[in-house]
RNA sequence: GGAGAGGUGCUCGAGUGGUUGAAGAGGCACGCCUGGAAAGCGUGUAUACCUUUGCGGGUAUCGAGGGUUCGAAUCCCUCUCUCUCCGCCA
């Protein structure tokens, strides 16, 4: 969430960036919280100034029963006592105003990057980096993946709804080795380019969901497991990020880099359709994800990075790609900025999403209270973290892109991961 | 799941109601000492919030939350986590 502290200072921008992510009534909301706010102040004064007098008062009845002033000790007791009624009530207050506020806090988005874009929809996302060479033309038999996966009993999707219900596929044969391929070629990436591999709990609990922002803000999308009052993760940027919660680092030891392979659970409740046929929309799909945690100054070098990371990852798998600046309305709660990556697939003839790099700034840290030692000050962590990647949507690609009349052709840089070159 | 023992600062560890935010030791930082280092000596070493132009002052925090009390790390209750034994089990 953000800090009050910088609420106050940047009315103006705040409000204006509020604007951007189409929050409605971001003045008045603004206003409302900086109200509370003082309201919080002063009684939280009032209230340590009670508290001093009542602190003093008790040392002072110690005192007296030392000497043996008995009567004097319990005259005190009784100005004690007084206060107290007046500090509880006080208490009472505070504890009530806070929680408003921070319910309020909570409900206020990341101010998005002075690079985003305005707008409303996907429609409005700004091509950062468009794909110039020519888009694969599939001849008239060319199958969408949902097909082929028929035709090489790649994955199975009425019996994942036998066993669980619909959007939990059950790959088989080569289409699992090909998913467990992916998996360890994209970590095997990630390790080579720095980052420490992790393999988290896939369950986590409310404060780590609040922490990263999927609560309250996306409650709705978790699956909830109501007897241990746990969620199944929508993303290992979840578990992963929450290492860090609740740590002050050292400055030296940023950034900090991490990724880790996870199923990934997420109810997307309410779509149907041709558009989210196949794979292109699933409850429950693998990603690997890259998380860095960064200096301030360092966080729009380290994003660069991740979206070279990223584009490399891409350019071995031979997959057509563009890069998009999300515009406030397509990004998500916390984020400051994010480009999507998309990949083509031209059995669909239509660009999938298949990364998400974010930075979060100071949103997640402030929750997270992830700090770092600044000389003797200590100061808020910038986040970052992108998909690197998500799994089903490359599959469909590379499936329907690689299709040829001898099979489906596996590209020269997972070879060595699946044992095979070809589907047939 | 049952029984028992515990959770104190960066670490170890003392502390069963009153200048204890917390002894002592270690670690770390800085200074002195030294040709340099070690040893030695000295100083410092949590976080959040309120207040103050600043120096500073204050409040809270000894797993979490509540209670008793003028006063709680210390007493009581609930929860949670760790360890040991038993049970179950990939």
């Amino acid at each position: 969430m953000l800090q009050i502290s910088v609420i106050r200072q940047n009315q103006l921008e705040v409000i204006e960036g509020l604007g951007k992510k189409n929050v409605p009534d971001a003045a008045e909301k603004i206003a409302e919280i900086l109200q509370l706010d003082d309201q919080r102040k002063q009684w939280r004064t009032e209230l340590e100034k009670l508290l001093t007098d009542r602190n003093q008062f008790s040392d002072e009845v110690g005192k007296r029963y030392k000497e043996g002033d008995k009567e004097g000790a319990e005259a005190i007791k009784v100005k004690v006592n007084a206060l107290k009624d007046k500090t509880a009530e006080l208490e009472v207050l505070l504890g009530n105003i806070e929680k408003d506020l921070d319910g309020l806090l909570y409900l206020i988005p990341n101010l998005p990057h002075a690079s985003v874009p305005p707008g409303k929809t996907p429609d409005d996302n700004e091509e950062y980096q468009s794909w110039t060479a020519e888009l694969p033309v599939l001849s008239e038999h060319a199958l969408p993946h949902w097909d082929l996966a028929k035709k090489y009993n790649l994955f199975d999707l009425e019996l994942g709804v036998k066993i669980t219900g619909s959007g939990f596929p059950v790959y088989r044969g080569k289409g699992a080795k090909l998913q467990r391929a992916l998996i360890q070629f994209f970590l095997d990436e990630a390790v080579n380019a720095g980052y420490e591999e992790i393999m988290p709990p896939l369950l986590v609990n409310e404060a780590s969901a609040t922490a990263t922002g999927q609560l309250p803000d996306k409650e709705g999308q978790m699956y909830y497991v109501a007897k241990d009052d746990l969620y199944l993760i929508p993303t290992a940027e979840v578990p992963i990020t929450n290492i860090l919660r609740d740590v002050i680092l050292d400055a030296a030891k940023l950034p900090v880099k991490m990724c880790g392979y996870t199923p990934c659970f997420r109810r997307e409740a309410g779509s149907y359709g041709a558009h989210v046929r196949g794979l292109n929309r699933v409850h429950q799909f693998d990603k690997v994800e890259i998380v860095q945690v960064a200096h301030p100054d360092q966080s729009y070098q380290v994003f660069d990075q991740m979206i070279q990371h990223v584009s490399q990852i891409l350019a071995k798998l031979e997959l057509p790609y563009r890069i998009l600046r999300l515009c406030g309305g397509d990004m998500s709660f916390a984020s400051a900025l994010t480009f999507d990556f998309e990949v083509y697939s031209a059995g669909q003839k239509r660009w999938l999403e298949v990364s998400s790099v974010s930075n979060f700034e100071t949103f997640q840290s402030n929750r997270l209270k992830l700090r770092f030692k600044d000389g003797k000050q200590s100061r808020l962590a910038h986040t970052l973290n992108g998909s690197a990647l998500a799994l089903a949507r490359i599959v469909a690609a590379l499936l329907e892109n690689n299709q040829t009349a001898e099979g489906i052709i596996i590209p020269k840089a997972l070879i060595p991961y699946t044992g095979f070159d070809r589907i047939s």
